[in-house]
DNA sequence: GCAACTACGTTACATCATAACAAGCGAGCT
DNA sequence: AGCTCGCTTGTTATGATGTAACGTAGTTGC
């Protein structure tokens, strides 16, 4: 079975403890094979900001993705950090968590290419930290009850807000 | 069964041709009930809000709902948009939409009470409106799901980002 | 009437995001 | 090599969204 510590794709793999640098090291990886496959350029500046998010599993604000920058030596200004987070948003690397005007890495980049996997986000109120998950058939069953009433639907969004296991023990004392 | 025409919370009402006059004058009703049972005061200002947000079946920035109400000869600093906005999201009068930073009314604030219908929001990105509907049961499993993960869920965003079909209807030429 | 609470008005500021334009860099061509 | 085209970056400036703080005013309960 999946065992969290072994598998940085798990759901809510976020929330356990779990082989932090492996988890980055593997997603790193599958994001420069996707780049090399079709034929994006994982420029410096991308990198690092993709790195910057993939050390954190909490959302992080464009500003404080720039802030890092700027503590990696590497002074920038607001664009810099924004367009990185666009590209990485836009080849499904990261996503956007609308709720915290945040963004975070994606768990399984593999997967995203141009379409999309229907995530869902677990967003703990208290930490900040953010898992992803599958919406699967129920965003579908949203998706389908749409189509029916003549709407195209391009994109959904499933935010799930609330408070992380970690954070539920913290707070039961 | 439902007709948009006489029922203003069918779902995607917002986007069928319905009685605007009626479908504002009785959410309108609803609230003042509301706010009479549980004690709630609808002030002027927050009233205003209310109707503005109800004119209009398109999601309204904070700061479209201030220019509004300047508009109408009440001269406002933002806090006073958002303090009227907070009210009415806080009991369940109206909803933010995550993804626009902006504000719809809901179109049956009666069953809102303090807790929620789990409502997800069908958004047209090309003019704009907004239409509601529920999320009930898909809403339901993936809460469930994080529940199984640990993780105590206290509120869930769907919003489903698309065409609607008046501007299907005018792209298709 | 008076205290406590809630709402309002206003100033100032914090945070999030992008337009516009010049400069640099890399890939493919001759 | 030298050229050119397109993508990426650097930089300035500004726009859009959201809030802290504090004093005033109205309302409620005693």
């Amino acid at each position: 079975m999946t065992d969290p510590a072994s598998d940085p794709a798990a759901p809510a793999a976020a929330f356990a403890r779990h082989d932090h640098g492996r988890c980055v090291a593997t997603a790193r990886a599958s994001v420069e094979a996707a780049c090399a496959e079709r034929g994006l350029r994982l420029t410096p500046a991308r990198a690092r900001v993709l790195e910057i998010l993939l050390d954190s599993h909490q959302a992080l604000g464009a500003y404080d993705v720039l802030e890092r920058l700027r503590a990696g030596g590497h002074p920038a200004q607001p664009p810099v950090a924004y367009r990185a987070l666009d590209f990485l948003v836009a080849n499904g690397f990261a996503h956007r968590i609308e709720k915290l005007n945040a963004f975070v890495a994606c768990v399984h980049p593999d997967e995203g290419a141009a379409p999309r996997h229907d995530p869902a986000f677990m967003i703990c109120r208290e930490c900040r930290r953010v898992a992803e998950t599958s919406a699967g058939p129920a965003a579908a069953s949203v998706a389908d009850a749409a189509r029916d009433l003549g709407f195209e639907v391009e994109r959904t969004v499933v935010e799930i807000e609330g408070v992380c296991p970690d954070c539920r023990r913290k707070a039961a004392r």
